[in-house]
DNA sequence: AAAGAGTGCAACCGCCTGGGC
DNA sequence: TGCCCAGGCGGTTGCACTCTT
């Protein structure tokens, strides 16, 4: 390549006088034993320098090689340059068809571990792929096409494979873009971890409701969570993540998004770099959100009790801090999903994939809304919980959203229309996804809500296991004791994927079905959900069912 | 032709793990 | 048991090159 023939010839030049010429602290860093070590690219003259010692010693013991050969790198920089380009039988170029394929087949199966997947393909680099995957990402994601094919998906999910891959009918949640949600990559350590212990966890089948709830949502880097960086990727591991007091919804499907309290979800989405709108409310504009999931009799003793906090406590001056932080794709995604109240049958998607996703999906995939309904926040208020049919009343708070995402839409706005995800078309296929329906309506009477629980969680509290469910997963359900309530009667089950399906598209309530189908025992099923799931942080309780 | 944006890739960085002591 | 070190891995960055305006 032109660049690597300019490189080299450069190479050539710099070599002749770098021995015993100033070091330039930009390119050199002196090693923990004193010795300088170069950084940057690489000169053929270290090349061969590192290729005769590799021929000589063979690979392995890689700070050996400053020591016996002068050569001023550092052990993991030989190494690195090695594996990446020194080493025989290195395949160069782009990426055959075939080995697309199979690296779209292998991320579906084993997430982002390059490593893993440069083993399946001779000659190929961790690094290779890894950057083959992230450019592929931002040229899918660019043209508005799933990061899976169609094809990809159908065997991922059916356990098929090309290359006879197959990673026992598992999908790992890199498949679903873990990395844009970094929860479920907790999630499935936590299924790996109880694999061991759960028979029936070992036989889970495919996480196809993520992946249907993902599908799309691509590029770790072109989302707000994707900019999570190992740290930030642990913060969210540590983070209480708020969820929506669905209690507050009423029995048409409404959510009124006047119970917005305490400081949580403001602290949420400032961990995300995100301004909580939620604080930018006037005094009148009463927000008591519930960050918690439940199943609520009428009994929300599982609730923990929040404090609100004045609103002017994050005054609307806020809404422009956005500090440097990327746009919010998600948050703006949640915008979609808070402030669609409109009833489904309404409402015609302009999503293309088939694969529809769910709650995630409606959460991160934006849909336009008119413009119409900027400013409706500061009209509207609570009570929105007798909403009716048709009612945007009831998204009082949503619109708070609404108009002060809108309002951010401008050139220095994270929301602005420069927003990565409002060119992604969104992949809902049909009207199952929350964002054009509230997740939940009345079953059995019962609503569900979203309950917000304690972050910190000790096996102690093994007597809520059973209730602590991770709302995150799509069949959080199936660990309450709704589900051993609900199995009881083919109505009742039939109610229960309603609910559930509410959550997951239809094809995952499916899977869901046939996850089920052969743990039939309900407390297996209950102990499944809140056992297998429950290593991690609980991020929600299910409480009593009436 | 020039400037800015976009792209792709090599290399670096930080974290984790396992082995040796 | 704890510390140190080497190696491995995944995420991120820097920069040369290409494309677009």
């Amino acid at each position: 390549m032109m660049r690597r023939m300019k490189k080299e010839i450069e190479d050539e030049m710099l070599d002749d006088d770098r021995i015993g010429s100033e070091f330039n602290d930009e390119e050199y860093d002196r090693s923990a034993r004193g010795v300088l070590l170069k950084k940057g690219p690489w000169t053929s003259a270290e090349d061969d320098i590192l290729v005769n010692y590799v021929k000589k010693n063979g690979e392995g013991n890689w700070n050996a090689v400053q020591k016996q050969t002068g050569l001023l790198r550092c052990g993991k920089s030989c190494r690195l340059r090695w594996a990446n380009h020194l080493r025989p039988n290195l395949k160069k170029g782009t990426f055959t068809a075939e080995e697309e394929q199979l690296i779209c087949e292998l991320h579906a199966k084993l997430g982002n571990k390059w490593a893993r997947m440069a083993a399946h393909l001779p000659g190929r680099t961790d690094n290779e792929i890894k950057n083959y995957w992230n450019t592929r990402i931002k040229r899918r994601h660019r043209a508005g096409l799933p990061l899976y094919p169609p094809e990809v998906l159908q065997q991922t999910l059916h356990g098929q494979s090309t290359d006879g891959i197959n990673s026992g009918n598992k999908v790992h949640p890199d498949f679903l873009q873990k990395k844009n949600f970094d929860i479920h990559d907790a999630i499935y350590d936590c299924m790996k971890d109880n694999q061991g212990m759960l028979p029936y966890v070992a036989e889970l089948p495919d996480i196809s409701a993520y992946s249907n709830m993902l599908n799309g949502f691509d590029s770790s880097q072109y989302s707000s969570f994707g900019q999570s960086t190992s740290s930030n990727h642990k913060h969210f591991r540590d983070s209480t993540i708020p969820f929506l007091d669905f209690s507050c919804i009423d029995r048409n499907g409404y959510y009124p998004f006047d119970h917005i309290q305490d400081d949580t979800f403001y602290k949420w989405t400032q961990s995300f770099g995100m301004q909580s709108p939620l604080h930018h409310a006037g005094p009148s504009s009463h927000s008591s959100m519930c960050y918690s999931h439940s199943l609520k009799n009428g009994n929300s003793s599982t609730s923990k009790p929040f404090e609100e906090l004045p609103s002017i406590q994050y005054p609307e001056t806020d809404l422009g801090s956005w500090g440097t932080s990327p746009p919010p794709p998600l948050l703006e995604s949640v915008d979609d999903f808070i402030k669609s109240p409109t009833p489904i049958s309404t409402l015609e998607s302009d999503c293309s994939s088939p694969q529809n996703s769910g709650l995630l999906q409606s959460v991160l995939y934006p849909r336009k809304t008119p413009s119409s309904s900027k400013n409706q926040f500061y009209g509207k208020s609570s009570n929105s919980s007798t909403a009716t049919p048709g009612e945007r009343a009831d998204s009082s708070a949503l619109n708070m959203y609404d108009t002060e995402w809108e309002e951010s839409a401008d050139p220095v706005s994270p929301f602005g229309t420069s927003s990565i995800l409002n060119e992604c078309p969104a992949v809902s296929a049909n009207r199952s996804s929350l964002d054009e329906q509230p997740p939940v309506h009345t079953v059995n009477g019962n609503t569900v809500k979203l309950e917000y629980v304690d972050p910190v969680w000790t096996p102690d509290s093994g007597n809520q296991i059973t209730s602590l469910l991770n709302f995150s997963r799509p069949d959080f359900l199936l660990g309450s004791d709704w589900y051993e309530q609900c199995s009881g009667n083919d109505q009742n089950q039939s109610i229960f994927y309603d609910a559930t399906s509410m959550f997951l598209e239809d094809q995952s309530a499916t899977d869901y079905k046939h996850m089920t189908a052969g743990t039939s025992n309900p407390s297996q099923v209950r102990e499944f959900g809140s056992c297998a799931w429950n290593n991690m942080p609980p991020v929600c309780q299910v409480s009593d069912l009436g």
